[in-house]
RNA sequence: GCCCUCGUAGCUCAGUGGAUAGAGCAUCCCCCUCCUAAGGGGAGGGUCACACGUUCGAUUCGUGUCGAGGGCACCA
């Protein structure tokens, strides 16, 4: 509908003021229902170049336009806005568009197909994941959701940085708790961790304990002597406890990749040397230099320290070029704030090598910090992790679904209160709990409506994909029908945008809706084509939720 | 000092180059003989941080100021 007016007004528009290009032309869903179902501001663009009253234009144009049998009343309104009112028919239309497409209403081939890797969490293996991590992950999760449900091929991929200072300071920590010494002790690692996950990766070291992660296992030789065991050990130890976070946050990665795998491949090196050879490059003061200023960095960066190691963008960019050459045309990088510094580096780096890599490439999103509340104030320890709040003591505390829908229903660049009364609570007060509650309604009508259909042992059971919609055009039935209509452009949207959060917005106005309906309307009435009519659309309403909520990775219940 | 993000109702947050800026909570009022009241309806509550600019029109775009967070190392 929305394509075929788009054509008829830039048919009209040309006829109008041929000239006329570049007209910021709009066709719209006006946020108030007495404004119709759609309007145009053509008639004020066109305006200034034709020299006359917006209104005066508007009434040319509408006169331009052919009868149509989905359009009811076409009107002038304001500075010159011209709305269009669908047929209630037009609207009915939605209902069996849902039912018959099933879990897929709202998917698209948009992508393609193409690849797309969705990079998110990536913690370092030095501890349990915190809140931030838990952001990153409901974020990035629900990105690639969104990415896949418009068609593109995702691959979603975690980083381990197992290979930098910090994997020295976790060894030397472990090594100081094998021998003993208390967190609070002086001789105890300055920089070290002193989480109570130190001394239990320790106790492990001792009693050779064996460790599987993802591919890997490692059984710990024991001895407080063998670092590079205890090394080894401490990584896979705490990567196992990171892959019992993912679980019990239900996420799952396609591939995990490990940065000292890029040193160990020769990844690094080689990109070194391509990055020589590119001419970006300069010794000064001992020292290897990229020239990002040639890329838009405000000064060029250290590649190679005077003590011979390379700096951390060095085999980030290496990375890059690893998932580059893996097909991906299309990389998203979902991480904190603090990231931020990275972004010009790594992309003047893929830059230098001069090796097809499109300039805004890879994408980032980064999300700002989490503060966690409860009874009013701020929580900032947790017994495992000795400091920060984990990803594990919220999901213990207010389930999965709760913690997913929070950390994602916000923007991820603006800062985020996570009130854990809130999420725990079983009210209307919790979005999570608001929307599953309408979920949860509708499938209860329906279980009773089937029980009752077989008790009258009517035969044939009827099919709602088959029910006469005519009925329905009350304010409340035109309302849901006009928001289930939106679903598939707010996929779009929230998958061009790169923000999860508004579909966790729309899911929240579709069960107002369904809540302000079900409390105005009985389902299970003598009427039998009305009752027919509003069950299928309760039911074409229960897909969309469950197919929104699935997009978020959060269960659609049968009841609460 | 420089860079990035944010600043919208008492609180938590949506939203937008256009029409009367929205939701939930909190406050007040109303609705269960009836399929989940874990719900619904209504009232009050706003200088869209501030100033200047661009525009027919700015809360939205630009510049500056203020405030919050983050980043500015031969750290990762």
């Amino acid at each position: 509908m929305k394509a075929h007016l788009t054509e008829l007004l830039a048919t009209a528009a040309k006829t109008i003021a041929p000239d006329s290009a570049e007209l910021n032309i709009l066709l719209e869903r006006p946020k108030s229902a007495d404004h119709g179902d759609f309007a145009t501001n053509l008639a004020l663009v066109l305006a200034k170049p034709l020299k006359q009253n917006p209104r005066a234009i508007a009434t040319q144009i509408i006169a331009a336009l052919p009868a149509s049998n989905y359009i009811t009343k076409t009107e002038i309104a304001g500075a010159g806005f011209i709305n269009f009112f669908l047929s209630p028919q037009s609207k009915q239309v939605v209902v069996k568009e849902i039912l018959a497409a099933g879990a897929k209403y709202g998917r698209s081939d948009i992508g393609g197909n193409q690849k797309v890797q969705v990079e998110f969490v990536s913690a370092n293996p030095t501890g349990p994941l915190h809140v931030g991590h838990g952001r990153g992950a409901a974020v990035g999760d629900c990105l690639a959701r969104l990415l896949d449900a418009t068609g593109w091929n995702v691959t979603r991929e975690f980083y381990y940085n197992d290979a930098g200072a910090q994997i020295d300071n976790l060894t030397t920590s472990v090594l100081a708790r094998c021998k003993g010494i208390s967190t609070e002790h002086e001789s105890f690692p300055e920089n070290g961790y002193r989480g109570e996950y130190i001394n239990d990766i320790a106790a492990a070291f001792l009693t050779k304990h064996t460790v599987v992660a993802d591919d890997i296992e490692v059984t710990a030789s024991g001895d407080i002597n063998d670092l590079e065991s205890m090394r080894a050990f401490s990584v896979a130890y705490l990567r196992h406890e990171q892959d019992l976070d993912l679980k019990a946050f239900q996420i799952e990665f396609d591939v995990f990749s490990l940065e000292s795998a890029l040193y160990t491949n020769g990844t690094v090196e080689k990109t070194v040397q391509a990055l020589v050879k590119s001419g970006h490059t300069y010794e000064e003061n001992d020292a290897l230099w990229l020239k990002t200023t040639d890329f838009g960095d405000d000064k060029d960066r250290v590649m190679r320290k005077t003590d011979g190691g390379y700096t951390y963008f060095v085999p980030d960019v290496a990375y890059h070029t690893d998932k580059w050459n893996r097909g991906f045309v299309r990389v998203i990088n979902e991480q904190g704030a603090d990231h931020h510094s990275t972004i010009t580096r790594v992309r003047a780096g893929l830059q230098a090598l001069d090796i097809g890599i499109p300039k805004g490439w890879p994408d980032y999103v980064l999300h700002q910090m989490v503060t966690v509340m409860r009874g009013g104030e701020e929580v900032k320890l947790s017994k495992r992790a000795g400091s920060y709040v984990t990803l594990r003591d919220l999901i213990e505390e207010v389930g999965c679904d709760a913690t997913r829908y929070f950390l994602a229903a916000r923007r991820a660049d603006s800062q985020l209160v996570f009130d854990i009364d809130l999420a725990r609570s079983q009210s209307n007060d919790n979005p999570v709990f608001y929307i599953q509650y309408a979920h949860a309604r509708i499938c209860s009508v329906l279980s009773q409506w089937s029980n009752l259909s077989q008790q009258s042992n009517q035969g044939n059971a009827v099919n709602l994909m088959d029910v006469d919609l005519s009925p329905l055009n009350t304010p409340h039935e035109t309302a849901l029908m006009q928001r289930l209509t939106e679903y598939p452009e707010t996929v779009v949207n929230a998958a061009a945008d790169l923000a999860p959060h508004v579909i966790a917005n729309y899911l929240k106005e579709l069960a107002s809706d369904l809540h302000s309906y079900y409390n105005e309307y009985k389902f299970l009435i003598d009427d039998e084509s009305l009752k027919l009519a509003r069950l299928s659309l309760i039911s074409a309403t229960q897909q969309v939720l469950k197919n929104g909520l699935d997009l978020l990775g959060v269960a659609a219940k049968e009841r609460m």
